[in-house]
DNA sequence: GCCGCATGTTGGACCGTTCCAGAAGCTGTC
DNA sequence: GACAGCTTCTGGAACGGTCCAACATGCGGC
């Protein structure tokens, strides 16, 4: 009644356990006759590799680990897309794990990935504790996709180069026209990039006075506030640039609410081109961080390192590309 | 250099692998000083637990897979904290995978999950082929999770009550006034029962006349192209229920494109209480069909099965609640 | 001092694979 | 027809756990 294993496939096909396991494992030193009764018993009998004793066998279980941090915010879904297309290229399966549903243990997120022997874990966004990688990354490669917090040494990163992006959708909207421009910031290692970067921008134009930035905390309702503070100002901003694209949203909201045309009062910008953005009805500026590739990168680099462990981490950035849709104008509602 | 195993543990300790393998798995037949000698080791040692070694010795893995259909639909987040509050309870751990990543193999989306012996498979949201799940659920408990199709014998269901949910957003049109209410519809099992609930609703109101059904494909695209082509009839509805949420955000561009105020000029209505209904700029009246509660209950299920197998397959319907923002109002505006 | 019984502890078989050393079969050479 | 050198196939030992029957040990009762 249990499921077969191979030496009911090898009883069947009248051969050795050891020439069904030669034959399902694709080698080219068995008689084609033999070959065929093999496939035929083992198809017969519906049989199915068992993933345990394989990995145990060989040891390695041919499956990475991706730990989420959190699944609401679906902007790394394009990132998975890219990761998978090469991992499976390279014979390598993937488990999710939402480090957030994993939280409630007490345990490292990580945990149950480690547990399954995963040959290598691919990180995607902010974690809280970055140095609870270490452990890990003495074992397996460990890659960072998405993110750039500050790692222990061996792991890769791999993201978007926010500094590159806040530039090209900051020189946007002055290139508009717009000399008073605020900023929603982020907190972790983006949001502090993305601030830097936008305070960079504006002082190389001469606009150091007209940077406004306010702390927010990268949901829409911290981006609701935020932008109620800064469009209630007397000098208010023309421009309001948030730190991804939830905020934006909430700033979208709060220039409604205010009565401000969006974008003939103030332009909103947001970031990480989300299926939100897209929407025609928010149809927001934005920059597209190129998540795919991001992704493909972070693979190429876990792929890299399987074959050869050790050495240093490297950081890759990806170059974003300005994504130009509705609530981006001139000053005056022009442009 | 390899992982310490039991038997390193085992020996640092002073003791026997099986005296390890008890006090590892919390026996109380063991001395305390033995347990406390065995636990320091482990601890030294940073020994963790080989899953695959266990679960070939146990025949059992102790963790369900879960089978997403697509990420990009962050609606089934709430569904899955349902499911794992109650799995982790019951000492399994999930695993997710994504139908649509693994549909590239041409393979059927639960092989992976089934090579590693999940001991039990929980499908969340519609699949392509619900009848590919006989052979699985003949091995392993498979629990279908909000949706609502035709499954071979022996699988559970466990969804929201979609006909209560839609009667209640209904008659809440109806209650405020409308008498034109059209429907986007929607595919699958769960856009059918929308659809029906949505007439006989309309029909027990004396309302048959007024009701306007349009094919939708349940995105964005598909909700803002139904939605023009109803308001762009010379006996415009006054009121709109999406099949979704998503449908119903296009529904709201259409409006706004032709010019018309929600809700004073049309109200719309989603379905799910997604995020994106939250967002207050969308702020959509819809339907919470209670997916932590489906969750919760889909897990019971799984878990009541793994105890005792067998038995004929069930059907739990969660009562969902009307959610009511800022889309919809009376005809004229009113209410 | 022996028995019975409960409490702790142990070695060895087993789970379903892969890996490897070597056996068996075949072909060709001298 | 013995032998080398292929190709093809096989049995047994891992892999790292769990399970179980059997073995110590301690202790109260007779």
């Amino acid at each position: 009644m249990r499921p077969p294993t191979i030496r009911d496939v090898a009883e069947r096909a009248g051969v050795s356990k050891s020439l069904v396991s030669l034959v399902l494992r694709g080698s080219d030193q068995v008689r084609p006759e033999r070959r065929e009764a093999v496939l035929r018993a083992a198809r017969e009998l519906g049989y199915r590799p068992n993933a345990a004793a394989r990995s145990l066998s060989e040891r390695r279980t041919r499956t990475v680990g991706v730990l989420l941090n959190d699944l609401r915010n679906p902007w790394f879904v394009d990132l998975l897309d890219g990761l998978n297309s090469l991992l499976h290229a390279g014979g390598l399966r993937m488990l999710l794990s939402d480090a957030r549903l994993n939280r409630r243990t007490g345990q490292d997120p990580a945990d149950p990935l480690l547990d399954l022997r995963v040959d290598g874990l691919v990180v995607v966004g902010t974690l809280p504790d970055p140095a609870a990688l270490e452990p890990v990354a003495e074992r397996i490669p460990v890659v960072l996709a998405g993110a750039r917090e500050e790692v222990p040494p061996g792991v890769d990163v791999v993201a978007g180069d926010d500094e590159h992006g806040v530039r090209l959708v900051t020189e946007h909207l002055i290139g508009l026209g717009h000399r008073r421009v605020a900023h929603i910031a982020g907190y972790g290692a983006v949001g502090e990039l993305r601030r830097r970067s936008f305070e960079e921008t504006m002082r190389g134009h001469g606009l150091a006075g007209g940077a406004l930035v306010t702390p927010g905390d990268m949901t829409e309702e911290g981006g609701y506030r935020a932008a109620v503070r800064l469009l209630s100002r007397a000098d208010r901003p023309t421009a309001i640039l948030a730190v991804n694209d939830i905020a934006c949203v909430g700033a979208l909201s709060a220039a409604g609410e205010l009565g401000l045309d969006v974008p003939g009062d103030v332009s909103v910008a947001g970031y990480d081109n989300t299926s939100l953005s897209r929407l025609r009805h928010l149809w927001l500026t934005t920059v597209d961080n190129a998540s795919h590739e991001v992704g493909r990168r972070a693979a190429r680099c876990l792929l890299d390192r399987l074959e050869s462990p050790g050495g240093p981490g490297s950081l890759h950035l990806v170059r974003p590309a300005l994504q130009i849709r509705g609530t981006t104008a001139g000053p005056g509602g022009t442009g």
